[in-house]
DNA sequence: GCGCTGTCGCGAATCGATTTGACGTGGCGC
DNA sequence: GCGCCACGTCAAATCGATTCGCGACAGCGC
């Protein structure tokens, strides 16, 4: 096994090179503590000659007992996690933040693919300072229970509070239940809904109080809760992501020919915008126009173009806020600051998608 | 500061309390050595009882001298890097071959934020065994020159061969040919051309022949070069990166009011799928027919439903092998292999964008 | 019963840095 | 001129694990 940075220089020999000893020398990189600047120019000649490029990370590391490391357990594989870029922006914001603080990111799948493992091997042992559980905590989650294990510090984003955890959520199910006020203003009755996975395993198609009754995951089963703050839809149909695809099948079944006019909802309330989008495109093929046949409302906020020339109303969530907020509570973790819960604030945005119900 | 594992259990205590050496409990968890069924479970069993989770992946760096992290380096911060499902796909690959060896992906951001600061600081101090800088390196890359200072490994994804370093591309030249000698064959002679960035700094606009011959990034400049071996384009324009919107700007210039019939390009090939996608959209927002009077042709092979009921014609390549390709690359690195260079096929794809010319 | 062999556990060195308390020196105050 | 203080440097301990070579002990064959 080939080390990996074999033959190259340490601070040790650095050191002796200058002509003091390592102490000095750690000094002359780090800043902490009094030095001369003669002796600590002699030290940085010295690494120059030597092309010495400062103080090995791991060391570094071992020593101060933190890797500068924030893993980011995402739901799934990126492969499907990042085609949502409701995602994409929440990272953003969280690396923004962590950067300034010279915190990496680490992209940790948070499913195993491993029969029998229940969580990937970066979760059990990876080196990290905190972790981010960005979506949908369950009860029982096996990464949160390998990782408090452990001893790694978590951060929660949109799930079920945990203890001694920091929590960032969104006003959930309040947006969602604006959304249905907006519809039920403009005088619909018949309202569908496009539910993102809200169990624990993956389903697809129409759902029944009893599926209802097992939801479990955030923030959707908030959402279906801020629905019915307000309104019980006619039909629910629940999706195994947030994929423009599922929401175009979704919106098939629920506006599909088989549905007598007298019966097809007016409007569709998606937990998503790119459900809401798939919906919206799907009402197109039919033949629907939106939003004079058929209204539709989504919930993040996207700036979709390709949807041109609709667009979206929707309930905007502060994606990148969120993720700066997540950012902040992992500094106030590692700071040793009481962890906290933050709600973000949303806000109906109204588009073209959405308007006075047929008569 | 407080420590970040403050009072954690080590190896030591455990061997302790399971009334073992030192060596012999690394034993225990490493498995690489001589060890009796019944010595390993004393110290199991010590190591349950302190609620010890596993050696500290900090200490096991530090004498391995691998951290089992691969950098990433994002072209740009996420937000933007992301938005593109060709990074998310590439990216899906690469982590699923790294995973399978433990390896984790560490997000770099490949601009600095700093003013002054050539690279973000995660380039120059993070631990990473190997990176891989997987868009666009150009000569002089201020990345790739800091992370060989440091002896950092490289792998480079469709840039520039580096020295030493192995190299993962696709047949960017052939593919773009071909796809315009498909548009050729189709009857058309006035092709328009919409550029990924190729050049150092971003750019929007139309494209002038001084400007072409600063084409320095890739993959554009290969396309350019592909487009080039067939026919001379009527136009090209640049864009600042590869998002509908700026693919719709593109067309919007390419083929609105303002250009005479007889003069407007009756094909157009779009450097990515998104750019070719946004091309779409602008023709029909122009009330152009898709493809009776005008022909639209892209790269990369994405899924894009939401473009629906059009299918992009196009150069497919293949994302996730080109990302596995990169992953084994780093494996290769690691395990002490002759860097090689590895060039991926493409295969164009006809979809119902291109179609005859207009007479 | 002696010696040889193989197995398993142990001690100590090592990875590369940080940090603390001690120490020496030179300057200054009284 | 003596003593004290401040400043800068250094030696040594420490972080937590891995690994190598040695030694002890048990078993077996003759």
């Amino acid at each position: 096994m080939t080390r990996n940075n074999a033959g190259r220089p340490t601070l040790a020999r650095v050191a002796e090179r200058a002509g003091v000893s390592v102490s000095t020398a750690s000094l002359a990189f780090s800043g902490a503590g009094p030095i001369t600047p003669e002796t600590r120019d002699r030290v940085l000649a010295a690494a120059a000659e030597l092309a010495y490029s400062g103080p090995n990370p791991l060391g570094r590391q071992l020593r101060s007992g933190r890797s500068g490391i924030v893993g980011v357990i995402i739901g799934d594989n990126p492969g499907r996690a990042f085609r949502d870029p409701v995602s994409v922006k929440v990272l953003d914001g969280l690396m923004q933040v962590l950067g300034e603080q010279g915190l990496g990111v680490l992209l940790v799948p948070g499913t195993s693919r491993v029969e029998g493992v229940p969580v990937d091997p970066l979760v059990a042992s990876a080196a990290m300072d905190v972790a981010v559980l960005v979506w949908g905590v369950v009860t029982d989650d096996p990464n949160l229970e390998a990782l408090q294990r452990r001893g790694v510090r978590v951060v929660v984003g949109e799930g079920r509070p945990v203890e001694g955890a920091p929590l960032v959520a969104i006003e959930d199910r309040a947006g969602s239940a604006e959304a249905i006020r907006h519809l039920v203003a403009l005088g619909h009755t018949r309202i569908a809904e496009i539910a993102l996975p809200f169990g624990r395993e993956e389903r697809t198609g129409p759902v029944d109080a009893q599926r209802l009754a097992q939801a479990d995951r955030t923030p959707s089963s908030n959402r279906l809760a801020g629905v019915r703050d307000v309104v019980e839809p006619v039909f629910t149909w629940e999706t195994p992501a947030s994929l423009v695809e599922h929401g175009r099948d979704a919106a098939m079944a629920i506006l599909g020919e088989w549905v007598p006019d007298s019966e097809r909802p007016t409007a569709i309330f998606a937990q998503s915008d790119l459900l809401a989008a798939g919906a919206v495109i799907a009402a197109r093929e039919l033949g629907l126009r939106v939003p004079e046949d058929v209204s539709i409302a989504g919930f993040d906020g996207l700036d979709l173009p390709w949807l041109s020339p609709d667009v979206l109303t929707s309930v905007h969530q502060p994606l990148g806020e969120k993720g700066a907020a997540l950012g902040r509570a992992v500094l106030g973790l590692l700071a040793g600051d009481e962890p906290t819960a933050v709600t973000l604030p949303v806000r109906l945005v109204q588009g073209t998608t959405t308007g006075p119900a047929p008569r």
